[in-house]
DNA sequence: TATCATTTGTTCGTATGTATC
DNA sequence: CGATACATACGAACAAATGAT
């Protein structure tokens, strides 16, 4: 009782952990142009020296301003200082019609495909709204020879599906714009729409999308439905959080009971 | 010379890191379900015994597994393994109409907007396709009460934009919708896109939008553009990446010089 | 309410391995 | 090959949050 000042109560504020303070007076001298772009900051030892702290502290402190995007890590040589000019590879997510053709941009170049059979799980399953049911599934890496831009494609189409209308079926890895095609003139109603959401990468995805530092995942999931908003297909797209998806939006019709806005 | 065996050449291949394979462990013990949603994980104290390794290798481990998103950590109590119940909120981002009204899905409550001027700068500033030129900026919290989610929403008002279109700026913390209406109403044929992108967030971000653990952050970007294409408006929308942002998709018509598709 | 044991968070120090130049 | 720089790993100590006593 005595020991505590209640005036002082409100007014306590623990200084940030000494890591976060270093972390954001180095990205601050970035942001000043202290270093250009290229330009390699002082060693850890260095930095041990010149904050005075430990070795651990400067680790951390250099691990948040790697996150922050603002520089590149190397073994052996040092921390290097981002550019702005990490230009960000766009995907366009457009699909287009040309009378009774579809086309979707291609990002960048394909490789081989893989087509396996799998059980449909996570969000694939949930958006296909077919729980424990089998897929064809089709994978593919892609890759931006421009900027280096690996993303890795995959196609579910449940079996189901495949039973229905068997010439998705019969080349499953066939251009995208073709199952649209096949599964209109089958009779269907297309329409579309996606999900996107992010995350941490695992380490394998790490290395198979060649990603840098601690650069998250955009993962986007691409959903044809039929006649009645039966989901049909559903096509997942990763590709790392340093690019930007592209959707183009076009006003809907209300349903009847129009939605009431909140507070 | 004599220490190298050249037959050995091909096949060496080093280990994992030590916090790696302790990670994998780990994650792999919990999808296996060993520990189910809501359990704790052993202490770091008992992790350093039972694994024999020491205690920083056991935080990196940890670190990587809550990366994953497997399980959440708390000071005092330890690591919680996560249940898959970790429902994502989605945030739908269609556009409605209805005749000559429009409106918007509400994600949440709205806190108080906050109106200020800026400079136009980044990625606003490029979508806008005006550099060196101010806008007015409006500035939202959105919380989800159901998943006690936080979004941060800003609008940015090109001061030209302003000055030709009065209405805007004589309430700019108007629901979004009305600014639709308004530059409909002064004969603008609009039109959106959207821009998606993700990152690490920075330190006041993540106490701001209450981020948990390494959960990166998800930017989406929406445009409005009128007459000629010509962009009008830019809106803000930080959403933790726990989150799916929902696009509805329509098929375009194709440009006349339609898009070959290569290899 | 106050105290205490437990658990994670932060910080230091030191040593060794590996990549780069 | 050696010097430099980052990566990994160990040990130790104290601070802060939590939950039970």
């Amino acid at each position: 009782m005595a020991t505590r000042h209640p005036t002082q109560r409100q007014r306590i504020q623990r200084p940030a952990p000494m890591y976060l303070q270093v972390a954001q007076e180095i990205a601050q001298e970035i942001r000043a142009g202290d270093y250009q772009p290229g330009d390699r900051l002082p060693s850890e030892a260095q930095m041990v020296a010149s904050f005075g702290v430990g070795k651990a502290t400067v680790r951390q402190a250099i691990a948040e301003v790697r996150a922050m995007g603002l520089i590149d890590v190397h073994q052996g040589k040092g921390s290097i200082v981002r550019g702005p000019a990490v230009q960000a590879v766009e995907v366009d997510r457009t699909i287009f019609r040309t009378g009774k053709k579809w086309s979707v941009p291609q990002p960048g170049e394909s490789e081989k495909p893989t087509i396996t059979r799998t059980s449909l799980d996570g969000v694939p399953a949930a958006l296909l709204a077919q729980p424990d049911q089998d897929a064809i599934s089709v994978e593919q890496m892609i890759r931006d020879p421009a900027t280096d831009t690996r993303m890795a494609w995959r196609l579910f189409i449940p079996l189901s599906v495949a039973a229905s209308t068997p010439v998705l079926a019969e080349d499953p890895a066939q251009p995208i714009a073709d199952h649209y095609q096949a599964l209109a003139e089958a009779g269907h109603t297309l329409s579309w729409e996606e999900h996107v959401t992010a995350r941490t990468p695992y380490p394998d995805e790490r290395s198979a999308l060649r990603l840098r530092d601690t650069s998250p995942l955009m993962i986007t999931y691409r959903v044809t439905s039929g006649t009645d908003a039966r989901p049909l297909l559903c096509e997942e797209l990763r590709v790392p959080a340093t690019a930007r998806l592209r959707f183009p939006l076009n006003a809907t019709k209300a349903p009847a009971k129009s939605r009431t806005r909140k507070a």
